[in-house]
DNA sequence: CGACAGGGGAAAGTCA
DNA sequence: GTGACTTTCCCCTGTC
């Protein structure tokens, strides 16, 4: 997509946010065309997705998204825009972002994948990126508009505590935890949509810890072998 | 030893 | 005000 502002009026209001966000978020995914006074190009994926993930401010189905995006893609522009200046503005009569969600978009931002990524998708297991975890819990706080600074330290304070929900649950391994079924199943239905997907709780106890580099082999082990349902917590 | 990852109690803060 | 949830602080343990 092309974007020239002084037209911006008929784009509609949710892809003037849109853009406005995008110069705050995302100046590398988006091109100022040299030559052209006022041009900007974004490709439509992205600016869909963080439409989806910073004016809606809610949970990205990215697999419904991407269904959205393709329905899209062969619709004629006029009617793309009306498409998405359908859908609700930020803030009003919607529930406060929670931290897993926010994580879960993330692991579909590609923006993102520097700071987190997935370790076993199908069973939404996910790990942090060390060297940039920091970032990821900064953004975290910016994002909920906190006083002070987030720190992974305070992030995983409250991953923790979702160790109790069993909505998250810390896996033995170095920055790794996995989602829930039922989170999973909430944050992205259409991904388990004509799917036999069995969720694998991952076991824990210390006999079965196994270090970073057998962590493939691990993971067979443990889908071979039929897994003990957990309990989060003791 | 120091850095890093992880654990959790306690209290304060935020917001529906 | 209340409860759910998060944030903040802080101290502790274990591993490499």
């Amino acid at each position: 997509i092309t974007c020239v502002f002084p037209d911006q009026d008929v784009l509609g209001q949710a892809f003037e946010d849109a853009l406005e966000v995008l110069q705050q978020h995302s100046d590398r995914e988006m091109q100022y065309s040299p030559g052209k006074k006022d041009h900007y190009s974004i490709s439509f994926t992205t600016l869909y997705f963080y439409r989806k993930v910073h004016l809606d401010n809610s949970a990205v189905d990215f697999y419904a998204d991407e269904t959205v995006y393709h329905t899209l893609q062969n619709t004629p522009e006029s009617q793309v825009m009306h498409a998405a200046a359908g859908q609700p503005k930020a803030g009003k009569g919607r529930k406060k972002l929670r931290l897993f969600e926010y994580l879960h978009e993330s692991l579909y931002d590609p923006a993102m994948a520097n700071c987190i990524q997935w370790v076993d998708k199908p069973n939404g297991v996910f790990q942090f990126v060390s060297k940039n975890k920091e970032k990821l819990a900064e953004l975290w706080g910016e994002r909920k508009g906190n006083r002070k600074i987030m720190t992974y330290q305070k992030m995983a304070r409250a991953l923790r505590n979702y160790g109790r929900t069993g909505e998250i649950i810390k896996i033995r391994r170095k920055l790794t935890y996995q989602f829930s079924a039922v989170v999973l199943q909430r944050l992205a239905p259409s991904y388990f949509l004509g799917k036999e997907t069995v969720y694998h709780p991952y076991i824990q106890s210390n006999q079965e810890y196994q270090c970073a580099d057998d962590w493939i082999s691990y993971n067979n082990y443990m889908y071979n072998n039929g897994y003990a349902l957990q309990h989060a917590n003791s």
